[in-house]
DNA sequence: CTGTTAGCGCCTTCAA
DNA sequence: TTGAAGGCGCTAACAG
């Protein structure tokens, strides 16, 4: 980029620090001089320089927001409502400085006017895809610290192998030393021992909401690395709210059980990640407490699509014909399930009932509608961004358990004899 | 962050250059010296601060994708290969410095081994939603063109607004001229004119591709900014992938004309976008062709989620109760519409058919299956991700057409009586 | 192969 | 209310 500060300092005719002031809000300006320097910007089409400005201030406004399958609804929805909630938040910035907004919205302005400017305090959301590999997890990890993120949203199941969460606990860990606020979303919390590995002194910055409402001209930003150390450089636990899995897939085999059904296959997801343990042990739960047995042939690992479904929904008949019920770790793959049985010619719920997990928005209108378990993935992503942004206060504990809700529809019912 | 380049120059004996070289590996270093670097790098757990290293080299490693919707997983598909093809490119820097990469993807080293690493030329795809706002849209460009991104891909269906479409395409040239590679996947090139308004040189920037293949030990990136302006200021026109959705619309309603249906409503997506007109245009094309009538009463428009659907087809059949067939403007709104002929009582296709659009994952598993038009997605993101990355050479004149597949199954047939 | 030395563009005290 | 000036941490010539 050709332009910079200095030249738009050089046609206002004004200093470079005025130039800043009058960019970040953060500062007296009188209003012509405000009025000029604008001018100067709109004309000249300036764009800040992000790098530069990152590196004299020692902030970013990036948030990150991984998830393991971007194709996958489940992880589209959570950050949808993160991402609304980070960069079009609420009553941002009531205070803000007039003349550094974006403008009136009006996009038949002379093009050029509103270049460049961006509403001071706002979040550039940035999804990353880890496609569910560790190795991609860690990388995105770096490049955020890299990029000094503002905070860090981790949503859905983790990777349960021991050198990989250890190596994930502590990139969390030197993320929140070095200010960057980290929230899980529909991920189990890092265990105590974990968080408390390694952990330097943790800079106090000032939350966002400190910030937020302080005087009508914020003073500069905290420099958060010169901060003196905390008093306890106790474990960093991060916020985390998880999924009620294992209580969710208990009464969804409850639910089975209770319609008479004994011999229920059940489609695990991935094997080594914790959700998929969660709703596996939910699911044996529910089938204990009725001291129903479970015998190993029943379950099938597989990953949360379709045509895993599909395929695995094949391997349990072919295994043990007496089924009379499956279920699905999750509502994509249970499709798979129930085309495999109509390809073969069964019957849904006559012959075979199915269920399902998470509710996705097709899932009532699969024929049979699909009994599945809910999950309020846009709540919980809007609370997670709230938190990301320090716009709420975490939960006791830092841990919140969000509910899960048995939604009983067609693809379920009693077992045919 | 405490920990700085310096720190590991230090600890390692050796000057802040040297360190940089091994961490960017695009420069010889001995062995030894590189070993020492690297264990210092891991004893300190040291990471590249992104801004400064972005700011002194004038380039980062953002690619940004924006989407409509990341919640709709028409936009999740083509993200989601977007963001393979980018951050897990086949064959990247095949000539890459060993010592350099992360390593043999052991989980398992000591924690910090591979800390603050990451493979050289490895980029941060982001997804950026904009929730189909044009001011979020205009934001998001400019943020990313604050961060110096090296690429930019544009997804799905542009707001047709003349204001809002100038200002775009003046962000998209000014990110042209920033050597930003902007890339159109699913979205309608830019006309010539709008391409041609505003531009400024052309810095000659050396593509990735040449990057890839230079001599064993890459030289420094060209600095962009000061290489001299190109000769032809010319129209900066955005390589563009389009979708036939004009096309893919007009077979698919001139499936159903040649199945006997003559009645047939129409629920188009959200007015003012190009996806929607391109659709509806393709529609009445379909119709004219046989030179059937078609009474602006049988179109109604809506958003692309079930609801609007639902709402849509009630509407049209309380319009007109001889309708013999609904097409939907995606599958997404289809399922819409057969949940609301399914509550009115009526039979699909028996009373009435129903088409979608897109094909994404769940229409074959509706009930009956849907009939749509199959978009190819993920190899079109795929090929976009390619572009943004220049591994791949743009097509001639900078726009290619990707074709729509008519996919005929079980909820169109033909009209009972 | 390695060290020295200027900046990169912006923010932010300190003065005025 | 505004200006002057010193970094922020890293890269990239240019020597050696």
């Amino acid at each position: 980029m050709a332009v910079k500060l200095a030249d738009v300092a050089a046609r206002a005719r004004v200093s470079t620090a005025t130039v800043s002031r009058v960019l970040n809000g953060n500062y007296p300006v009188a209003e012509n001089t405000r009025a000029r320097v604008l001018r100067a910007v709109a004309d000249l089409e300036y764009v800040v320089n992000g790098p530069a400005s990152a590196l004299a201030a020692a902030t970013s406004d990036l948030v990150g927001i991984l998830v393991n399958d971007i194709a996958d609804p489940f992880f589209g929805i959570i950050a949808s409502a993160v991402q609304a909630e980070v960069s079009g938040g609420v009553g941002r910035r009531p205070t803000g400085v007039a003349g550094t907004r974006t403008g009136d919205g009006d996009t038949r302005r002379t093009p050029g006017s509103a270049y460049g400017l961006v509403p001071p305090g706002e979040k550039l959301a940035v999804v990353c895809n880890t496609g569910g590999s560790p190795e991609r997890e860690l990388t995105y990890l770096t490049l955020l610290q890299r990029q000094r993120a503002a905070a860090v949203v981790l949503t859905g199941g983790a990777v349960e192998d021991t050198g990989h969460a250890t190596a994930v606990n502590a990139a969390l860990s030197r993320l929140a030393a070095a200010g960057t606020r980290v929230v899980l979303c529909g991920r189990p919390p890092v265990p105590p021992e974990a968080g408390a590995l390694k952990t330097g002194p943790i800079p106090q910055t000032r939350t966002s909401v400190e910030r937020f409402f302080s005087s009508r001209h914020a003073t500069p930003r905290a420099p958060a690395a010169l901060s003196p150390a905390s008093p306890s450089p106790g474990a960093v636990s991060p916020v985390a709210l998880a999924f009620d899995n294992r209580g969710g897939a208990r009464r969804l085999t409850e639910h089975l059980v209770s319609l008479g059904h004994r011999n229920i296959g059940y489609i695990a997801g991935p094997a080594g990640r914790t959700t998929t343990r969660h709703r596996l042990e939910g699911h044996r739960a529910g089938l204990a407490v009725h001291g129903i047995p479970d015998p190993a042939h029943r379950t099938v690992h597989g990953a949360y699509d379709r045509t895993a479904g599909y395929d695995a929904a094949r391997e349990l008949l072919r295994r043990d014909a007496s089924l009379t019920a499956v279920i699905a770790a999750n509502d994509t793959a249970a499709l798979g399930v129930c085309a495999a049985l109509r390809d073969r010619g069964l019957q849904i719920p006559g012959d075979v009932s199915v269920a399902g997990f998470d509710d996705l928005p097709f899932s009532v209108d699969a024929a049979p509608a699909l009994t599945t378990v809910r999950l309020p993935l846009q709540e919980a992503g809007a609370r997670a961004g709230r938190l990301a942004m320090g716009r709420e206060a975490p939960p006791p504990g830092d841990v919140a358990m969000i509910p899960a809700e048995l939604m009983v529809r067609g693809s379920t019912s009693a077992p045919h004899s």
